[in-house]
DNA sequence: AAAATACGTCAGCGTTATTGACATAATTTT
DNA sequence: AAAATTATGTCAATAACGCTGACGTATTTT
């Protein structure tokens, strides 16, 4: 952190100094700012789009996840899911069973591991998918709008680069 | 959608034909699906590192929020904060309050309106905003390693692309 | 036969968000 | 000056989504 420059004294009521800072904070560091606010606004305006749609069907963001990756991965197990979300299956299982319900997924025991359930997603399943999805297309093609193909190289570089290094050993979790 | 050459038809238990889709959904409508599940895993990494640091104090996400944008535009608004961050006041309400009550964010009363809270940080909150960009700023950092200028330009541009038009004339809240 | 695994479920809790209603102080309008 | 509006604070109830702990059941492995 930089000096004292930046540090005014007041006394609100008379109860003594408090110190506080009334320069923004910019580039401290030359930490990017920019960069880390771009992302914030750009995740929350993202997800924006279909949660309108999910809000229709009494659904939220959980389920939009389970029925994103049980389309992009038909056959997937509940150990899979729980792996690629990082939650807990009890956190997995209202979400899930209010999909199977409402007739967007539905589960089969595994060919080889009967205890495993392989999860598929129904017509309406992959109907609801592409619906959450197309706003996202959309967004992202606007944002692409005028971009080379190396720009947008760049970009899906940026988004892998910015993940932790997906663990080849599982972690165990409850 | 395309035709029905993916789909399965199945009679688990007997009970009539089930109908699902056994094929992985990867590029129907020319849809990014690669981007989505980037942004969502690259958004939830990058957000699990202040997440850490949050833990410690007893803090959560919203609080990182408003100590980040508070030091970004040291005396803004209740009113401005709540229209950055979109959510209604009685949310802010009680994290702002702990951030004050721990002695991270001060209030004083606008020098033209009286009746503004101007929202500053105070030296622990400068603090605090500086270590939680530490870590994303680092992980930002290695994601740009190896890039180009342009390459940088473009991941800018592409964040500001994904985000809603910044909005001239507030929307009224409650 | 015993242990481990995959999954489901009950019960309780915390954080962050919501809506609605109302209070207070200060400013603006009439 | 009185009335209306504005900025903020607060009480109460609710919901979504995550957590931990504990236990049950079917199936597979040892």
């Amino acid at each position: 952190m930089k000096g004292n420059d930046r540090v005014v004294r007041q006394t609100p009521e008379r109860k003594g100094a408090i110190e506080f800072f009334d320069q923004p904070l910019t580039d401290e560091g030359g930490i990017d700012f920019e960069i880390i606010e771009g992302f914030f606004f750009a995740y929350r305006d993202f997800i924006s789009d279909p949660d309108a749609i999910l809000e229709r069907s009494g659904f939220g963001r959980a389920h939009h996840r389970v029925v994103h990756f049980v389309n992009r991965e038909p056959g997937l197990t509940v150990a899979d899911l729980l792996d690629t979300l990082k939650i807990t299956k009890q956190s997995l299982a209202r979400v899930l069973k209010q999909l199977i319900d409402s007739g967007y997924i539905c589960q089969l025991a595994g060919p080889e591991d009967r205890r495993q359930r392989k999860l598929y997603p129904t017509r309406a399943g992959r109907e609801l998918a592409l619906a959450l999805a197309e706003p996202q297309h959309q967004r992202i093609k606007r944002a692409f709008d005028g971009m080379s193909a190396d720009d947008r190289r760049a970009i899906t570089r940026f988004l892998t680069g910015m993940q932790n290094a997906r663990d080849a050993n599982r972690d165990e979790r409850q």
